[in-house]
DNA sequence: AATTTAAATAGGAATTATTCTTAATTGTAT
DNA sequence: ATACAATTAAGAATAATTCCTATTTAAATT
């Protein structure tokens, strides 16, 4: 574990309005669409500056990333306290709300002697829309 | 979900040999790491071999995939019916026994009316080793 | 055992997501 | 207003994965 330089964070537009975008929207947005809608309002933008202010925002806890397939990872705002299922026929990620797994963390950490500091949980399967067909 | 064509997969000493790997070892490699190893044996592997056999295997259920960080996707030989811990620091891999989740499936179904085909729960944080120092 | 045929392979090119590099820009402290 | 370091845009570089094609090979058929 390198001891990192601390070095001052600066505000600026293109980090708000990152932010802001992954407040309002629904979805769970990959890079490439956040890069996107951006580029509506600051023209100019370029994908090192996403990628770079997705991870400022995620190592300031604003944001978290879910990793859902191999070729898509995906960002939202906050942290992980909810899980997902993600449909393997047409790609949608919801959120779902699961039973108290508070503890989980606790369990693997005594039982493993680690320190577990967040979970990732992903359903996978056919979406109420995908299954009718 | 379009309806696939059926073809008859043959058997390759490819295939085999890449099957017996993950079946014996007791890490979690990666594409990389399997397609070193093929090379002791078989000098003229490809990655796309490599590759494509995964694939093969996974749709077979004999191994499967997962996914734990943007850069890193493993492979395990069975299904995803245990957890995995992931440490941060070092990326090792654990696998993690946790209490019978078995009816979380069955719960998010209910719950999102969605068909859930399996889960994926994998824990991040830091291992003993890493602990120490 | 030889022949046939489509599946699988090796090799390398192409693609895609992400990271890196650098000169120019900009937020903020003075 | 000025100075300075953090941030940016732009595009090159890298890494993981997929795709393409001529050749090889498993296995069914003769």
């Amino acid at each position: 574990m390198a001891a990192e330089k601390l070095v001052p964070i600066r505000n600026t537009n293109q980090r708000q309005l990152i932010f802001e975008y992954l407040e309002h929207t629904l979805t769970h947005p990959t890079a490439e669409q956040i890069f996107q809608n951006m580029r509506q309002e600051l023209p100019r933008i370029s994908f090192g500056t996403v990628y770079r202010n997705l991870d400022i925002l995620e190592k300031q806890g604003l944001i978290s990333t879910v990793i859902y397939s191999k070729e898509h990872v995906r960002y939202q705002v906050g942290s992980m306290n909810h899980s997902h299922f993600v449909c393997s026929n047409c790609d949608k990620v919801k959120n779902v709300v699961i039973d108290d797994l508070t503890d989980l963390n606790n369990q693997v950490s005594r039982r493993h002697k680690v320190m577990v500091q967040k979970y990732n949980l992903i359903f996978y399967g056919q979406c109420a829309n995908c299954q009718k067909m």
